[in-house]
DNA sequence: CAATTGATGTAATAACATTACATTAAAACG
DNA sequence: CGTTTTAATGTAATGTTATTACATCAATTG
């Protein structure tokens, strides 16, 4: 699926995680967006919703968080398995994929017939900098 | 850390997942409870914090939600990284462990030296039944 | 027994997310 | 162009998940 052009709320949106050092919650991304005309949640919740599906934004479970994708290939469609450290230290969250992890998490479900439809991997713990 | 005695508090939650069929919220497990006695959230988050700590239960972060850990061995310690499938079709969870898994992301980790403190691998679907 | 530590009870509040309904903007079509 | 349809938005209310604060009680320790 190509990414369409964005809408209003959805690239305001997508700037405030773009230029933020870290992960945002949704509301303090509404925060941040209530001088620019935002005042209830579900206008960053709808925007995310888009954003997720076009690929361009991750959610963190473990931290019902969001960050902008910092994948470097275009967002034409699934990017496969997505996979994140994140630092309880300084927030810094790294975005990595990685094939083998890909094929063997394929090949565990693959034998018990389960149809994967998202996989989430998230790594807590503390980055070289707060080790 | 081996497993202290539970409390009653513990021991009751601990018997609330152990006897259900998946995953269950907080508050659902606080229902469950209300005619023995429970009365509040907290009841259920502080038995929850201890037996997580003990690695009796596992939270599951895409769900908020938790399970009674289903390792066959005993939960003497860490049982290192758990994965689990989790069928968005009739909510059943199926906890396994690689090693395989487990081996490929600690020498990504340790290649970022990043000092890995949890892991969570959840992957929805659908499983055979629900397929 | 006094002091400490761990567990519990209760209320209030914070943080995260969705439902419902009205309105407006954009796209598709004759 | 005007009509129909679809997508996006505005707003309020509510639902769900989790924590803070403070008082009490029980078990352990010296
Ligand atoms: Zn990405
Ligand atoms: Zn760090
Ligand atoms: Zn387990
Ligand atoms: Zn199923």
């Amino acid at each position: 699926m190509a990414t369409p052009q964005l809408t209003k709320n959805q690239t305001m949106v997508m700037d405030a995680l773009s230029h933020s050092e870290g992960p945002m919650s949704a509301y303090t991304i509404l925060d941040k967006l209530r001088d620019q005309g935002f005042r209830a949640p579900l206008q960053v919740y709808r925007a995310l919703d888009k954003l997720l599906e076009y690929g361009l934004v991750h959610r963190l479970e473990s931290l019902n968080a969001f960050v902008a994708c910092t994948c470097p290939h275009e967002h034409e469609q699934d990017h496969g398995v997505t996979a994140f450290t994140i630092c309880e230290g300084c927030g810094q969250v790294t975005e990595f994929h990685d094939t083998a992890i890909e094929q063997r998490l394929s090949a565990l479900t693959r034998a018990q017939n389960f149809k994967t439809e998202k996989t989430t991997i998230e790594i807590r713990g503390h980055c070289q900098s707060c080790a």
